[in-house]
DNA sequence: CTCCCACTGACACGACTGTTTCAGTAATGC
DNA sequence: GCATTACTGAAACAGTCGTGTCAGTGGGAG
């Protein structure tokens, strides 16, 4: 489906959004930040949400993979937390959480529906990592619900402070 | 210092920006959705940024203000959740978390510093429900971190699926 | 060689952006 | 009455936005 040029160009943009954001993104600077062109990002994704589209796409797969890196087995928290706290990951932590808020303010657009699918993905992963007499109980799900929120406010904390040693400390 | 014209029309501003959101609002748009011009925003609030620093200081007195009515008092956790879980503060709280990612991706510009100074407000408050021999020690210090993570991180939850009784059930 | 197709460059279109200029009006203080 | 102050209207500024048009490239397949 998506031809080499296309995969090359959506990575090198993918590259330029990490560090200026999604928001106010626009085509000729963007085009411009990665050798290319409007005309030809045009051409590839057919409009600017469709690329938006394919970036926050792109996003996700990064998510996913990670998720399905960490797999089940015990400590998944502490080894999520290993992961969203390194330096390294904190520009797409930002990029993740900025496409969070947007998908919350438009519903529309090429946003839609990204909060609601990282709440479910994560959700999954904590769960097949629960016990099977735990996983399909209200407690099971209060469980993991109440992990997925830990993990996710001490994140908010985090990329607010960078304060990691405060926020690491707080889940033990 | 600011004039009764000035504060009306910021209120009426911050009506606006609560369903619209703050991210992509134009000048044009929001004067002709309150009754106003262009020229007269200019002119009361000197710039956009200007009028959108503004708009930010006013949420944050709404969030200020909450801060204070919760008090110190037991349980203010669970108050706490329970005005972040109302349905009425959706918008303001939607507005609260578009205006924390973009402080985060745009360090400069009227955004900044939102986002730090959330986290200290609200540390601020859950220290001075502590006890007093806990609230200096290392320990009071992590477990206020955590309180304000698990709030947080629930309400992401809730704003993104809605569910109040999930989420409201993994607080205890 | 020829045809086709993925890709690219230059440019213009209309709409919209924040801001400025110049002009008023209405009320207030002396 | 007069001047000052607070506010407002209309129009234009230069710039940027996403997108469309028209014209090419280059290379691989038949």
């Amino acid at each position: 489906m998506a031809s080499a040029r296309e995969t090359e160009l959506l990575e090198a943009a993918y590259r330029y959004v990490l560090t200026h954001g999604l928001a106010d993104v626009s085509l000729r600077p963007l085009a411009a930040a990665i050798g290319s062109s409007t005309r030809v990002l045009l051409y590839l994704f057919g409009s600017k949400d469709g690329l938006v589209k394919a970036l926050l796409a792109r996003a996700r797969a990064d998510e996913l993979a990670l998720l399905a890196d960490i797999g089940t087995g015990p400590d998944v928290v502490a080894r999520l937390w290993e992961w969203l706290s390194a330096p390294a990951h904190r520009p797409l932590l930002t990029l993740w959480l900025e496409a969070y808020a947007r998908s919350l303010v438009e519903p529309n657009g090429p946003w839609a529906g990204f909060a609601r699918a990282t709440v479910e993905d994560w959700l999954e992963v904590l769960s097949s990592a629960q016990s099977e007499e735990v996983r399909d109980t209200p407690a099971g799900l209060a469980a993991r619900t109440r992990e997925l929120a830990l993990l996710r406010g001490a994140l908010l904390d985090l990329l607010a402070t960078g304060d990691e040693k405060r926020v690491s400390a707080a889940l033990e």
